[in-house]
Order: C-alpha cells, then structure tokens, then sequence
DNA sequence: CGCGCTTGTCAACCGACGTTCAACAAGCTG
DNA sequence: CAGCTTGTTGAACGTCGGTTGACAAGCGCG
C-alpha cells in the first residue's frame, strides 16, 4: 500500500504509433526467424505490450506477416522499377543493379522471408504478384501490349526462377561478385529468350 | 456385459507390413495436401489405427514426412539417371523426357511436395541433395573431374531453378506439348552455359 | 476537479496441434 | 491354460493461434 506516487504502469500511445511500433516489432523478428518459429507471444513481448493489445492491432498472425511483407515487397518494388530511360537491356541492368544491392545488404531477410512465404499460400500469392509484375514490367519492353506466346511467358518464368537459384547460391557462397553475377544474370536472360525464339520461332522480340 | 466371442478389438499385424501401410497412408495424404494441412490424427485415422501407434512406427511427424519424400524421391532420382549412351545432350534430353512424363503424370503431388519441402529444413537439405546430385551428374559430363569456376555453378544452380519454375508453369498453364517444353530446357540449357562463358572466358566445355 | 472515452492489462479459456505415458489386449510359447 | 512379449490404445501434457470479459490507467473536456 505505497501511497507515494508510482510510475505509470504502462505508456500509452497513439493509435497510429503503436501500430508502426507493433509492426516495426512484428517485421524485426520475421525477418531474422521464418514464420514458424516466431509466436504472438513473442512479438508482442518483444513490443513489451500484452498479447490480446497486439490482436486488437493486428486480426491473425497472417494478417501482421502479411502487412510486413506487403511493405518490405512495396519498397522492394519501387526500387526495381524501371526508370524508363535507356534501352530496355540498359534499364534491366538498372534494376538488377538495385534488387542485388538490396540483397547483398539484407541476405538473411531474404532468404527468410522466401522461406516463409513457400509455406503461406497468401504469400505465395504476394510473391506471385511481385513476379507477375515483373514480368509485366519485362514483357511490356520485349513485345509491347501483345499477349505473349506461352513459350515466351514460360521462358520468361523460368528465367524468373534461374534468377531466384543463383541469388541464392550467391548468398550463400560469395565467391562472385555483385556485378558478375549481375552480368550472369543479364546474359542469361538474353539467353533464355534467344532459346525461346529458336523453339517458337513466331516469336518477335525488340531488344535495344 | 456379452459373454459371447468378441471380435478382436483390432488386428494385429507384422511390424514391416504395419510400417509400409503408414508410410502409405501418409505419402498419400502429403501427396495431396501441403505438410501442415495434414495431422497426425488424420494420417492415423486414414490407416485406421491410434496415433500412438503411429508414433510408435514414426518418432515424429517429421520423420514421417522425411521417410515418405526420401521414397519418392529416390525412385525419382533413378528414373531420371542417364543411361551412360549417347552424347551428353543427347542424355540430358532423355532424363529430361523421363522427367517431364513423370511430372505429368503426378503434377499435383509435385507441386505439393515443394511447396512443403520449402517449408521444412530437412526437406530442403534433401531436395538440395537432389539437386546436388543432378548437378554432378551434368558437371561431370560437362567438365569432366575439374572443380567448377563460381560462375558455371552458379549458372547451373540458376538453371535448375529455371526447370523449376518453367515446370511449374507448365503444370498450371498447360498450353505447350510437353516435347516443347522439353526443347525449350534443353535450350535453355545450353544458352545458359554459353551466357557463363560469356561472363567468365575461363569456363571450358566439352558439349557433344 | 471530476467525468468519460480511449487505450491498455490481466487471467482465464477454447479447440487443435505434436507428442508422451501407463496400461490393456492379441498372439505366440511353454 | 499361464505367462510373456509386444502391438496397440485412451487419456493426458504443453504449446500454439485466437477470444473473452472485467477492470485499470492515461488524457481531454466541462
């Protein structure tokens, strides 16, 4: 029965503050820990806040892993864009430059966030997404507003994923650098697409 | 309180035909559903017996998992094993064909296992042993015992992910015969090395 | 100052999960 | 038929994601 003044029990925040603060928490730890191995109790004490407040801001586990990887993904995406000046190779080796930068800087998140979202299909629809438009970003360079051939789509995927491997053996071996791999990369798209041509020949491309 | 004969209250069976029923059951179930939409009880109940026992058989659902996806995998890896006949790309070309029919034929229980597989550490170790494996295979034809230079790996990892990702569009998009996409990877294929030495003059190869 | 609205805590609970344990029962051997 | 091995089970444990309801602390406003 301490009559003298106590500490507040707790800070109280603006709405807007403890979301961001929730969210900061939530993406720190999904980014060094896949999905699986994070529980709301942790987020929430790392926060220092209780786990029904934490619910109150965020619905589901999915819903706070989802709005973490929307934002990183959103920031991603506008790096990669395309700057619109130069030759469609010239602007691909733009985007290349920054995504491998982002990497290189953050290989853990990386390969965490592509390990977690494998398991959750809303996020493998986000991922989806991103390559999608990517490849929109691609195609739209390569062959204008024409509906591609399914050859040409299937190649262009599957450079997508040829990107996805050597990023990751890079990440994990470092024994390239950046601008090598970067170079690898852009020739092997060329490549692929020359590979596609020489399948379907119906195929018309327009690089610079 | 019947006094009259009971049927036994279950059966009893020899401790390998119980194990291969399990494992069945389970490679079943994880053939169409990814590893967390299925649980212990439900592999349990399909075999019609207790979970215990099926921990007694299986100490974890990951040991289940492993057991089952080593199974298929390995059964795998033989088809697709070349022959030792032929030129290399003439071999590359028929376990690519072996491959592909297999796809084909289980395309839903492809997908499932990796995505699951990306999920779970230990499947992704195996998968990578596959790849490993596959990759050996091919650098052996390629380069003979020399160890690769950093950009010929990395450019052989890319390709797998790029066989990956093009099956997978495949499975889902279904417009190309399988004898084009077939064409298509090996084309790819071969661009793609072509593309590393670009990178790196070094590389040496010996295509047939 | 006091009142009320918002923000937050706490303890307890739910059903489902993977996993474990003590005890029962089926079948072989003597 | 007794007794032993061992295949098998129901019940329970701890933790997870998620929910509930009652109540306290901070802050603005009359």
């Amino acid at each position: 029965m301490p009559a003298m003044a106590r500490e507040p029990a707790y800070t109280r925040l603006h709405v807007d503050e403890r979301r961001r603060q929730l969210l900061d928490a939530g993406a720190a730890l999904f980014a060094r820990h896949a999905y699986e191995e994070i529980s709301m109790r942790q987020i929430a004490q790392a926060a220092g806040v209780s786990k029904p407040l934490l619910y109150h801001y965020f619905p589901s586990k999915n819903d706070l892993f989802m709005a973490a990887v929307t934002e990183a993904a959103s920031e991603l995406q506008d790096r990669i864009a395309p700057s619109g000046e130069g030759t469609p190779v010239e602007q691909l080796t733009a985007s290349l430059d920054s995504y491998l930068e982002w990497i290189e800087d953050n290989g853990e998140t990386w390969s965490k966030l592509m390990q977690s979202a494998a398991a959750l299909p809303q996020a493998r629809e986000l991922v989806e997404g991103f390559r999608a438009r990517t490849m929109d970003m691609v195609l739209a360079e390569l062959t204008g507003r024409r509906k591609p051939r399914p050859a040409l789509r299937t190649a262009i995927k599957g450079w997508l994923g040829y990107m996805d491997a050597a990023i990751l053996d890079w990440t994990q071996a470092r024994d390239l650098p950046r601008a090598k791999l970067r170079d690898l990369l852009l020739a092997a798209f060329v490549a692929t697409l020359f590979a596609a041509q020489q399948v379907d020949p119906k195929i018309k491309l327009s690089l610079g």
